[in-house]
DNA sequence: TGTACATCAGTGAACGCGCGTTCACTGATGTAC
DNA sequence: TGTACATCAGTGAACGCGCGTTCACTGATGTAC
């Protein structure tokens, strides 16, 4: 039998582990016996923990949420430089993309399916969520006089979001072969010329 | 008894329905049942004409493809202008995306599923193609002069599809509430900024 | 410090639903004569 | 122009696989005395 854990602890595992195989497969190819298995567990221990499928799912965007809105909290908290605070939170979006963390494609392989109106409408406002909060930094760079004033901060922010998108894609497409770090590098620079000042 | 067509019109008619379901579900949530209904078969029709369905998914990319080429295609005609055309394609591609006809949403969401390694690697054909001829675009407009020349071609193209991506997933989950015209004229106005020389 | 008991995480067999798929049959359509 | 026949798209019942979920049981863990 394999070692017993609390079910709080299990629950965060479990919870952590769905969010990598989803990042992997998307919420299709999602299933509970490699779940279980990836843990070290047997399929029907898992409901010791949740309540089924859907509520694993859920957990696991939880986890998803935390970590990209903890990203742009880090990013915030490292520089008053709005800008830089940008830049830096498009490199570690690209290092956590990397790392096969979660990823963008995430949120679009969820915002499908019709029969889970509860999913779906998570999804979008965890992904609204995260548009809102670098709006809010493009404001302070307005403010600040970084970025141009004559443009349209949720624009921006939908635009910083795709820069992010694609490339997440392209790198579960293309894997290794797709510099993600070098990409982004370039691509920030295109961003910043757009939005900055001068 | 549903009115009969030859099967060749029948694979069209039901690879064109397939898209549309799609683009509303998703693959996870795409099945055999509605498909039938929503072309006034029955279920088992559709294997008069399909294998299975993974060959009616497969069909359906195939007009997806031919769909979103053929916009490249008619904005390339229409113009001799690179940045011209790129602005045409990306107000045609919000046109489209309005109409719900077809979405990178769908890219998002069908390049995930392991099991199916055929689809997988249609789908991210058919994105980097689509990324390929925008990149074609971006060198005529550096040899025109129009584009700077010292960004890399393939870096725009991929900010360009990043342009239109978030904004299909955005119209997905806002719906009408989203204006996806107004943006995407906001959204270009920062892309030309970004890329455009002087 | 040791023993008895309650709790509860993990197990494995079995169940059943959804859904893709098969198949024998029907009857409409178009072609040969 | 009309009749006979072959073809083939559409039907509906039934099948079976995959997978989420249930449940009675086990045995480890930690607590009370």
């Amino acid at each position: 039998m394999t070692q017993k854990m609390n079910t709080e602890a299990r629950r965060e595992q479990i919870a952590g582990a769905a969010l990598k195989l989803l990042a992997e497969r998307g919420s299709e190819g999602f299933n509970i016996a490699d779940l279980a298995e990836s843990v070290g567990l047997v399929p029907s221990a898992i409901y010791r923990h949740f309540e089924g499928r859907e509520d694993v799912l859920d957990a696991a965007l939880d986890v998803f949420r935390d970590r990209v809105y903890g990203l742009v909290e880090a990013a915030r908290n490292e520089t008053q430089d709005p800008l830089q605070a940008l830049e830096l939170l498009l490199t570690r979006h690209a290092r956590l993309i990397e790392s096969g963390g979660a990823v963008p494609h995430i949120m679009a392989s969820m915002s499908a399916p019709e029969g889970h109106a509860a999913r779906r409408a998570k999804t979008e406002r965890i992904f609204a969520g995260y548009v809102a909060r670098v709006e809010e930094l493009v404001r302070d760079g307005q403010e600040s006089g970084q970025v141009r004033s004559d443009i349209n901060a949720a624009t921006v922010a939908v635009l910083f979001a795709g820069m992010i998108q694609p490339a997440a894609l392209l790198r579960h497409a293309e894997g290794e072969r797709f510099d993600i770090t070098a990409h982004v590098a370039r691509v920030w620079e295109l961003f910043r010329r757009a939005v900055a000042r001068d």
